[in-house]
DNA sequence: CCCAAATGAGACATGAATGTCTCACTCGGG
DNA sequence: CCCGAGTGAGACATTCATGTCTCATTTGGG
């Protein structure tokens, strides 16, 4: 059995195992190490070598699903044109990590002790923001708090994530199902 | 003697244990037994007579979200009015089960298997049928389909329990902030 | 009063997952 | 060619939740 090498010798990509993990643990949260080791094609040992244990290795995947939502954040130019037009991109943007962070949405093994990564609220901020600066440009409604316009935002990432996942759902229409629905509503519009 | 009578003894209201056991793994979701059992103030061993396992007491769970969903559904009388008016209720009937439902949502080990719970599909069709007749009427957009419109909300009904529950939202304004965003969505309106 | 039902407390075994270790093998570079 | 870093396989001990059991106690009914 040989591993195609990329370059070097034929070192782990830590990265590669933490996408297999969260492909995995996704799918199933109460995976084994044994089960994520085969998953990302490399032995428990290995695995142990790179993450010293399950904790680390969620912890690892907290810091992955964070690194790539402040990445999304900063791809989607979020202070640029109109907030819907920024939201539409932030979207977009964050699409391809969606199912890790849907599964980082309900490890809330996360959030139950005291010191949870400070990186979230980070995020938290810069998403409020946009839906304040939304409001204050009498864009968006003001009825609606930014804490609970983001919080919803993260819900409906959630939950078209999973619809997708579950065959529902086409991933095409991930970005538009979830903006329209955030934005617009349900209800139907005559205007514009 | 020898009936099953149940006025008899100080006997546990499993009821009761429900719902301690609920309000306990919404919040910490790897509770062991022996938490849950202190949670709802009985002892481990009564609490293994009553539930069989940690398994059987999750499946419980889900039979008693799915028993309250299917009352929230009877109370807010999905056929009468306006489809908007019938959301409004049903997310208002659902309030109360909102924390059990939300961790519910978020323990996917219950869909993971094979034998998921058939309740669970008969009440995304009533829902969805309420979706379905809101856009048979023009009264809800049609490019968002009615699986999503249903999962949407179930996503929205999460994020607002966890909302709450975190302080950062008042409980209150649980109804209003989900139904608000379902169905206006997060623009501002000049109409009406 | 006496008994049966139900509970609380705790001991005990079990099993699974984890964490640690050793050893042999395979590359790749010097 | 040889050496060492990195890996796979597996043995091993440990931890912890779980499941089962016993026994004392409480409670309420007959």
């Amino acid at each position: 059995m040989s591993h195609l090498g990329y370059g070097r010798l034929m070192a782990v990509d830590p990265e590669h195992v933490l996408r297999a993990a969260a492909a995995l643990l996704t799918r199933k949260s109460t995976a084994t190490m044994d089960e994520v080791a085969k998953a990302a094609g490399i032995s428990r040992a290995t695995l142990h070598r790179h993450f010293a244990g399950r904790d680390a290795l969620v912890r690892a995947l907290e810091a992955l699903g964070i690194a790539e939502c402040e990445a999304a954040l900063d791809a989607a130019r979020l202070d640029e044109g109109t907030a819907s037009e920024a939201v539409r991109r932030l979207v977009g943007a964050v699409e391809p990590a969606a199912g890790l962070l849907a599964f980082l949405y309900t490890e809330n093994q996360l959030f139950e002790g005291e010191e949870q990564n400070a990186g979230w609220a980070l995020i938290d901020d810069r998403i409020s923001a946009l839906f304040r600066r939304g409001q204050l440009s009498g864009e968006f409604r003001i009825d609606l708090t930014p804490a609970w316009l983001t919080e919803a935002l993260y819900g409906l990432m959630a939950s078209g994530a999973w619809l997708v996942q579950s065959g529902k759902g086409a991933p095409k229409d991930f970005q538009h199902m979830i903006v329209e629905l955030m934005l617009g509503g349900a209800l139907r519009r005559e205007e514009s």
